[in-house]
Formats: C-alpha cells, structure tokens, sequence
DNA sequence: GTCTATAATTGGATAGAC
DNA sequence: GTCTATCCAATTATAGAC
C-alpha cells in the first residue's frame, strides 16, 4: 500500500512553514528584511535544486533527506523546517517542472510556417535536454510510475494545451502545409525523439562517445532531428 | 554512498544454491526428478516475473522483497532461499531483459530492402512496447540512473551490434536507397518513437484515451511512425 | 525447501534546547 | 531558524526448527 498522506494538500506557497504561522517581525529595517527573505528563498531552491538533481537519478524512494541536505549543505533537520515531509518536497520539485515541460509547445499557432514551427520546437526541446536533462528525467520516471502525481495536471493542463495544438496542426494538414498524419502521433514523436537525448544520454553517450554539451554534437543532433522529422512530414 | 555487494559476481546460473551446493539424491526416479527441477524453475520465474513488473514501476528502491514473494505467491524467505539478496535478484531481472531489447535490430541486413527492414523494425518494437511494456519501462528506469549494471553490456555487446547496423545504414545511404542521415541518430529516433509508447503509456492514455491494447489505436500508430520515419528518411 | 522468529539497519520524522 | 538527540516504522537479511 502505498502512503499518500498529505499529497493532495500539498501548499503551494513559497514560503516556509513558521514564516507562515507567525507574524512578521515589525522592528526590522526594510533591506535587513528582504535581506533576510530572498536568503530564505535561496536555501529554499537550493534544496529544490539538490532534490531535483537526486529525486531524477535515483527516483523518490532511492533518494534520502540526508542525500538531498548534504547536496544543500544543510542539515538534516533543517531541510525539515523548509519542508514538512520528503513528500512535500518531491511534490515541489513536481510543480515546478511541468510548467518548463510545457513551455516550449505553447509557441506555435496557425500563422507560423510549419517546417518553422516545428523546427524551432525540435531545437527548443533540445535545448532544455542539454540544459535541464534532470527534470526531463524525472518527469520520465513520474511518467514511468504512472505519474500518480502529474495525472491530473495531465488530464487538464497538458490534456488541453495538446488539443489547442492539434487543432494547429490539422489546419496546416488543411491547407496542404503538412502531410495528413495524425497529430497526436506527431506530438508523441516530437517529444519522445527529443527527450530521448536527455533520458538515455548514457545510451547515447556509450554509443557515439559524444552528449549535447558538444556544442557540434549538438547541431548535428538538432540538424538530424529536424531533417528526418521535417521530411517526414512535408507534403508531397 | 551506494551499497554495491554482490553485484558484480552475480551469478548466472540457474539453479538455486541449495541445488548447486548438495549432490543430487541418486535414488530418486527420473520422473519426479525432472518434475521437480521443471517446479523449482517455475518458482524462479514466478518470482522473477513478480519481480520484473515491481521493478519496472516503482524502481529497485521503490519495491520491497515482501511484495515481490506476495505477488510471486510465495514467502519472503522462501524467496530469499532462491535469491541471496535482493540486488541478486535485480541483476537477475535485467540480465533477461537486454538480450530480450536487442533481439529486434538483429534482424536486418544490407540486402533487404530499406523501407521493408525499417518498416518491419517499428512494427516489432511496437510490438515490445505492448507486450512487454514493463520490460521496456525498466530499461528506461535503468537507463535513467546511468545504467550502472548494464553500463558493461552497453559498452560491449550493444555498442557492437549497433556499430555493425550502422554499417548497414551507410551501405542503404550510399546506394541511394536512403536519405543522407547520420546512422546514430535514425537508430536513437527508432528507439524513441516506439518505446514511447511503452514509457510514457500514461500520458498517451491520458491524451488519447487508448492504449496499445486497442487493436485499432496499435495499427494506426504502427502506420503513423512508420509514415513519419519512412518518409523522413526516404531518398528525394 | 519452506517456515517462524528475530537480529540489524536504514531512514523518516519529532522534541526541545539554543 | 538551526541544531542535537531521539523515537519509531519499515525492511533487509539471518538463524534455526521442521
């Protein structure tokens, strides 16, 4: 069985625990103030960091509140002042990365030229595999595990956003911009062929020697990409 | 710090250890003695299996020995008279699975034809994905944490095969038969846009509401990778 | 081979001083 | 806010009877 507890209640506010229940301090001086605030802030995404580099490697259970305080260099206990539970903190870590996930499809609609459009979405992603290969990660192994805790988020945000897009997409099929295939199967292909540079990067990196940090490797990889997909699409 | 054990001298044998340290009793009849041997084999694969499925979702961590004996039907320290450990028995599980991920590329050569072998290609993995989505899901789990126990394998007996198909794209390229595009990435655009389908069967479910189940939803994602790369890939 | 304890350890979470 | 000291639950793994 496993141990839900408070997931569904989890806050989304940005402070910690006592800064919430207790008043703010009315003697301070203005700057020692947000001195002080944006200090909280920062350990807090340190923690969010560390927990992002960890939970995308080793996954919720295969990682330890000790591993992520030690990678925060924070105590132990004081990770558990920022965070309720690890829980709490896995969930917050979720949050933030569905938003970068989505990001790079919001950008293209029915004016823009197709082979632009896509071709620009295959670079973008790519992009954030070489950059955030930890959250593309992590959004895998929730994915994997039946995303227990991405699945509403699912069926809304994302659900809604892909469908906006295949309307896109179909228009362009429409006027004869793009060969009649499916969009969804589009979409799935265009995120599973990009991704995949991040996820199996040890794959990749055992097999070609090279990762998307080569700057050349990287062209190569989003010239690649493109062209097979592109073509793949391109009316005849 | 990781716990590394055993794993390295994992054993792969077959029988378990009790069977290998005693002499077998001589005065059994053939019969039940091969009847016993045929059961003990089961037990292994019952609880290999559990385990596989256990794996596959919620990870080595994720998945304790007493799920795996109540799945497999069996107790826990029954379970751990066939297995040592648990880490003995995770190796075990993946050992099949490799031989089992890369049996598909095997089956093409030069002298087929291009659009027949890549065609036939996609539509065994997508096979894979449905059949056997937890051993696809695992592979990715692996992958994901750097594949510390596949990393060997992936160095030698993948990186060989993959080297000897490469071979057979530039022979297709350089005949005309195919478009010019670098061996490497086709073959890692394969992989992604079928297991996909296998990974990330939550989120296809969620946005299309079918599954590779659906016969119907089998046969036009089959169709629509296979239009998408075949096509990406054809010659101009 | 299979079972019933039980030892041993890890790791999440709390209490309470400062 | 941060720390030290614990508590407590969950598991892995072993011992030893049958």
């Amino acid at each position: 069985m496993p141990k839900t507890k408070a997931l569904a209640a989890a806050s989304s506010n940005t402070e910690p625990p006592a800064a919430r229940k207790r008043a703010k301090p009315a003697v301070r001086s203005p700057s020692s103030v947000s001195r002080r605030l944006r200090q909280i802030e920062d350990k807090r995404s340190a923690i969010l960091g560390a927990a992002l580099g960890l939970f995308s490697r080793f996954g919720l259970h295969g990682t330890s509140i000790d591993q992520v305080a030690a990678r925060a260099d924070v105590s132990k206990s004081n990770l558990l002042y920022y965070f309720a539970n690890k829980e709490e903190l896995y969930v917050n870590v979720l949050r933030d990365l569905l938003a970068l996930w989505l990001e790079p499809l919001r950008g293209f609609s029915a004016e823009q030229d197709p082979a632009e459009a896509i071709g620009g979405y295959i670079r973008r992603k790519l992009v954030v595999s070489r950059d955030r290969p930890d959250a593309s990660r992590l959004f895998c192994l929730e994915m994997i595990q039946g995303a227990p805790l991405l699945r509403d988020e699912l069926d809304r945000e994302l659900r809604a956003l892909v469908e906006k897009k295949s309307e896109v997409i179909r228009a362009w099929i429409e006027a004869g911009k793009l060969a009649p295939v499916d969009a969804h199967h589009l979409i799935f292909a265009l995120w599973a062929v990009t991704q995949h540079y991040a996820d199996f990067a040890v794959q990749v990196q055992a097999l070609t020697g090279r990762t998307l940090e080569d700057a050349a490797f990287f062209e190569q990889t989003v010239e690649n990409v493109q062209r097979i997909v592109l073509q793949g699409i391109a009316p005849r």
